[in-house]
DNA sequence: ATTTATTTTTAGACAAGTCTAAATTTTTTA
DNA sequence: TAAAAAATTTAGACTTGTCTAAAAATAAAT
């Protein structure tokens, strides 16, 4: 199997390529905290065991297998959040940095009883879809808050930004994933916006609003 | 916290010191399948964390702190072990090596919402017990079934061998953690016994019956 | 009580993964 | 399009945990 490290960038990379087709030593050494020049020794050892295709300045995109791989350890990264959540009834900002290390347990079996015995959940506690077994998913459309016009509106169903902190605002502010929210007014000056949350009135920052995701 | 490396070695210390007060270089060797020179290396890392008491040649003690981390190791190996048995309905054959990945997850707040979540079980599903959060538990007197004389018996409550092979022959004879067994007959060749196993009559070898423990 | 055998430790080496500093390539900008 | 800036790679070093082979210490046996 791959060691840690390893499963690590796969997923790093994976995450990175869902906004930029070739994922750059430098995005890749940001989100895994760690200098470029470890990420250039890492990148030719993936590159060697053809998980990743890469040519040298150029960046780099997974192969086949190596994007299997990532999607596996992202199925588990997110059922055990469920898990968390669900079963032992962490909240939504406590799960991130323990399914960091729960993602890594290798039994295929057990994940794949863990996600029966949850009765195959579709999305983790932050609205991200779970991978099936062969690393399938449905991604619904998802479209920021901000991008709404007055009496638009939707049901919330994700977060771009996954901080604890961020977590904790919005659910302070009952803006979690489900509940069906409309725009009754945007404030020119700043952008900030004005919803109905079901019974009651909030007002957020152009920055949450480009944040929190719903599905019309 | 401590490496991979470290907990596994703990743990080993842990085990082995419970037959032997002083561990040997050898014998922790070869209960991590590695080589005597590798564990010198680690038990001078160890020492100079006082996890250990260590004097070249003189072999090893752990020391409160040390003891304190293995059970924590145990506990959660265990726990896991439970929840693998009681909710993903795993074999009691099938777990170890699984278990043996998940006790390293570190989260305390984690394992102890696991321990409330399948009501505080006090064994594991091979019958050793499960420290609570603290590293306390009581051990029952447990005597193997060698021990015994005809006519007397007890609750199998435990092993001595956790190997798969072992425990998957106990379960095709029925010989599982609860049953009540009473020994019938001792055959004076090989010290083989017959045991009654509720209703029915089950005839095990000395070597069994070593490694098979009740409770009276 | 020496010699022999066993156990343990030391010395030196290696792989994985990381780092800093310097060199190289690519990109940007004037 | 040449110079400056930014990004990337190379070179060499360090840590952790492991190994083999040789040396040293302890235990066993004649």
């Amino acid at each position: 199997m791959n060691t840690l490290a390893e499963e690590n960038y796969l997923k790093a990379i994976y995450h990175l390529s869902l906004s930029d087709a070739n994922v750059s030593t430098n995005q890749i050494a940001a989100a895994l905290n760690t200098k470029a020049a470890s990420v250039t020794d890492m990148l030719k050892k993936l590159a060697d065991k053809e998980l990743i295709n890469y040519e040298k300045y150029q960046g780099v995109t997974l192969t086949a297998v190596g994007k299997k791989i990532a999607l596996q350890i992202i199925r588990k990264h997110r059922l055990w959040e469920y898990f968390l959540v669900e079963k032992l009834n962490f909240k939504w900002d406590e799960v991130h940095e323990m399914a960091e290390e729960m993602e890594h347990i290798s039994s295929v079996e057990l994940i794949d009883r863990l996600d029966k015995f949850m009765d195959y959940p579709k999305h983790d506690p932050h609205g991200d879809p779970i991978p099936d077994r062969d690393g399938n998913f449905k991604k619904h459309e998802l479209k920021p808050i901000a991008s709404l016009a007055v009496n638009e509106g939707g049901i919330i169903s994700g977060v771009r930004d996954h901080s604890a902190t961020f977590l904790q605002y919005l659910e302070k502010q009952q803006l979690t994933i489900g509940k069906k929210i409309t725009v009754t007014e945007i404030i020119d000056y700043d952008h900030s916006m004005i919803l109905q949350v079901e019974q009651t009135t909030t007002h957020i920052s152009r920055e949450v609003a480009k944040n929190l995701l719903i599905v019309i």
